[in-house]
RNA sequence: GACCUGGUAGCUCAGUUGGUAGAGCACCUCCCUUUUAAGGAGGUGGUCCUGGGUUCGAGCCCCAGCCAGGUCACCA
């Protein structure tokens, strides 16, 4: 990797300062005595004290025998004074002169101690009378600047680096950091409401035989002791209801999901939902509950129940309205489509301007027109209750109308948060959804849904009336943090990996053998030897070639050898 | 998967009709003891995403590809 002049200045610093026997990597504590927040917020408490910091030199003011500098820590940022004749004890001034002014950079990790005080034009700052370097900076970090108006300069705002180096983003961004400081907040405040109504927190198989619980398409893997194929799962739903048969009351889980799907703003192949299950409740517990839960973790969060989002005010304050989806459609669309046939609903679609095909069903057709012509509506939380039976198979009849079920969706800002159901608990009656659901799948897709057979049996051993929720996690903390975008409140989201250029000259047969591998990633070696079409002797002298540039590894593997890029 | 937009110095960005590669910040040298987007003087720094093509000549035009963002499609 080629060395920017940047890097190659910093480089030489870090030999300057072992040269001087200054360890720019020191293994000892270094005890600090309290925090950047705690001094800038009570600076009367500190005034005159001294104080023991440590953090990470975010700018430098150097004015001939004395300086400023900015350090950051993890509670925030604050000016330092280095005075050339209070941190240095030699007649050169060694420690100011030449290791703050020379041989420190921007970025770098340091401690001090100090006496706090204010400066002239009123700047809470230390007075450094010690430094120590704690930790040298080899690359550069960007520079953000803000000025008097609090308008930021030169931010670092490329989302591409941002989410690659999220450790970059980080310490230059502040309020990267507030997002995901919110978000452990929310799961704290869910954790302490669940967990103050004595419910208990369970952890349940990522890696599973069958991917129930939903349809999507799985990641598969495989298990080579046992020699069976194994799923990432799509949800958790099953497991913890299999739990709710076993005698706990109520259990939940903050589970990651996997899903081989697209990905885009709202999608990342890994996300977080929160799955609740509630024994002898039903869906209208449910919604009192979820109500309850969301204004309190909006207050936690948010200090009130009044967000905006986007364009969009949004009150989290109880209750939130109600409204059947066949209702909605009425509102919406004007056509009443209860009880309504497939050809008849198609009928529907087809005047309202929805595309529709042969295969869709009565619940596809219905989940088209909600999401086609109401959904965008309900910007305020709202509870969309009552789904057909089609489009719900793990949920309950409904008690007065069988061809709805028990289930709501919880809308807010035009987007599903939540999803929860009067649990179906009759076994036979499962037997025969799965059994369904397989029959409209059986299409030909690759998201059949498998029928778990042991989730069954735990059913025939009987599992009580339940209610069950999952929310989003991912998608609550985009509201409670007005970020549009999934990335925003990931640490790391999932990104396509940064491909090597050669940084080396190549000849024209390890260019070539360079671009198939480029193609395939990994590949066995027999199989790439045939692709390059090269002689013996030819193929072997350019995979020394490759593997002696470090941008090609062979591997002898118990499947075989494979060669792949570095 | 389709379309649109973008990729130029460490960062943020300009770059005219195709004619020697630019700015601010950062960095280096010097001056400066309460500054704060510190200031002043001088300077260094580039595979212009990659690979082809057109051309006397390509950052710019054409083709292919890579990566990202957006829109749509897909996603109970």
């Amino acid at each position: 990797m080629q060395l920017s002049p940047l890097e190659i200045v910093r480089r030489e610093s870090l030999q300057k300062l072992r040269d001087l026997g200054i360890n720019p990597y020191p293994a000892e504590e270094f005890k600090t005595t309290t925090t950047i927040k705690e001094i800038t917020s009570n600076f009367d408490a500190f005034e005159g004290k001294e104080v023991v910091l440590a953090g990470r030199m975010m700018s430098r003011r150097i004015m001939g025998k004395a300086s400023f500098a900015e350090l950051k820590d993890a509670s925030g940022r604050m000016q330092i004074y280095l005075n050339r004749d209070e941190i240095s004890s030699d007649d050169e001034a060694t420690m100011y002169n030449t290791v703050f002014k020379k041989l420190l950079d921007m970025g770098d990790i340091i401690g001090i101690k100090g006496e706090v005080f204010k400066t002239k034009v009123g700047e809470v700052s230390v007075n450094v009378k010690e430094l120590t370097v704690l930790s040298k900076s080899l690359k550069p970090l960007p520079v953000v600047k803000t000025d008097a108006d609090g308008k930021v300069h030169d931010a670092f705002s490329d989302a591409e680096q941002r989410y690659r180096q999220r450790y970059v983003d980080l310490i230059v961004n502040d309020h990267v950091k507030e997002t995901f400081i919110k978000r452990t907040k929310i799961t704290t405040s869910m954790r302490n409401f669940f967990n103050e109504r004595g419910y208990l927190e369970v952890e349940t198989p990522i890696l599973q035989p069958i991917p129930g619980g939903a349809a999507a398409r799985p990641f598969k893997t495989h298990h080579n002791a046992l020699d069976i194929p194994l799923y990432l799962r799509i949800a958790n739903e099953l497991y913890l209801k299999r739990l709710i048969v076993g005698g706990f009351d109520a259990v939940y889980e903050f589970a990651k999901d996997f899903r081989n799907e697209g990905m885009d703003r709202t999608h990342n192949p890994e996300f977080t939902v929160m799955e609740l299950y509630v024994a002898y409740k039903d869906y209208n517990w449910m919604m009192n509950m979820t109500e309850e839960l969301l204004e309190k973790i909006a207050i936690d969060s948010n200090g009130t129940t009044e967000l905006t989002i986007g364009e969009n005010q949004v009150s989290f304050k109880a209750p939130y309205a109600r409204v059947p989806i066949l209702e909605a459609i009425k509102i919406h669309t004007g056509f009443d489509v209860a009880g309504m046939d497939e050809v008849e609903l198609r009928e529907v679609c087809t005047k309202v301007g929805i595309e529709v095909d042969e295969t869709m069903g009565v619940g596809k057709l219905i989940d088209e027109l909600f999401g086609e012509k109401c959904e965008h509506h309900y910007i305020q939380p709202t509870f969309i209750t009552d789904y057909p039976k089609e489009m719900s198979p793990l949920t309950k009849e409904h008690r007065t109308n069988p061809a709805l079920t028990e289930r709501f969706e919880l809308m807010v800002n035009g987007k599903e948060l939540a999803n929860a159901y009067s649990e179906l608990n009759d076994p036979i009656d499962q037997k025969e959804r799965f059994e369904d659901q397989l029959k409209l799948s059986e299409k030909g897709d690759d998201e059949a849904m498998f029928i778990d057979q042991d989730f069954i049996r735990a059913l025939e051993y009987g599992m009580p009336p339940t209610s069950g929720i999952g929310i989003g996690i991912d998608r609550l903390v985009m509201f409670m943090t007005n970020n549009a975008s999934i990335q925003e409140v990931l640490f790391f989201p999932q990104m396509k990996p940064e491909k090597k250029a050669p940084a080396v000259e190549l000849n024209d047969d390890e260019k070539a053998v360079f671009e198939l591998l480029k193609k395939a990633e990994k590949i066995e070696l027999p199989e790439l030897k045939t692709q390059s079409g090269l002689s013996n002797k030819k193929w072997d002298k350019t995979i020394k070639g490759l593997t002696k540039h470090n941008l090609a590894k062979v591997n002898n593997t118990d499947e075989g050898l494979f060669v792949e890029l570095i």
